[in-house]
DNA sequence: TATTCTGGTTACTATTGGGTAACTACTAAT
DNA sequence: ATTAGTAGTTACCCAATAGTAACCAGAATA
């Protein structure tokens, strides 16, 4: 769940932080990329999560603006999911992650699986 | 804590969000910045930390090499940090989050406090 | 002699996060 | 009549997180 001393924090930052910094939504944006995708998609692509966390995490993203729910009247019901202009706009920082993690994580990955 | 499931992933973009993903970390390392600071003046600087969590998370920053601590054999303890080529390295995304945050926050910040 | 200073550690407790399993709605297919 | 299928919700529970307060060393200062 978001942190509310985090998002009323004076330091614009810290409402960063209490927004993205937690260990889901940076995983869960990434996923998302550019595509539209439905909740059972991400369920079963994100490893470990639970659909009750998926459940909560994609409601605060939407809540802060990051992404789109898009619910259609269908039976049996079905959802898309995709990101906001603001949600994209967040990519290149995942990007840039991935990129220093490569740089400074050289070693090992012989044997992992 | 750091998250074992993450930090043993095989996506090693999974691995960087164990290291950096939780709401404390990115605080730490952008109040650091390029300087030399001290364990007091962490404290002192960072808002609703307790020295307790601030300990715990310096402690795995240091074990992740973000950081480096260099303790003075003094009387009362002098214990300073400073980011490593690798937190050094992890600033630009930190700029890049505010950057971001300022680009898509325009509104309010009138009534804040 | 008592207090201050620093960077912690420890024990205890409260709060939160997150997992599991069961359940829902409604239609279509078997 | 039963089952499958989707996107959740709900209740329950356990483990992890974080907060508080007390305590420590050992020299310097009042």
């Amino acid at each position: 769940m978001r942190d509310e001393n985090f998002c009323n924090s004076n330091c614009p930052f810290t409402r960063a932080i209490g927004t993205i910094g937690n260990k889901w939504k940076p995983i869960i944006i990434n996923v998302m990329g550019t595509r539209t995708i439905r909740f059972g998609q991400l369920d079963a692509i994100i490893p470990n999560i639970s659909r009750k966390v998926l459940t909560e995490q994609l409601k605060e993203l939407e809540e802060d603006g990051l992404l789109e729910r898009i619910a259609y009247k269908e039976l049996p019901p079905r959802v898309d999911y995709k990101l906001s202009e603001k949600g994209l706009a967040f990519l290149p920082i995942l990007e840039a992650i991935k990129k220093w993690q490569g740089k400074f994580e050289k070693i090992e990955t012989v044997n992992s699986n």
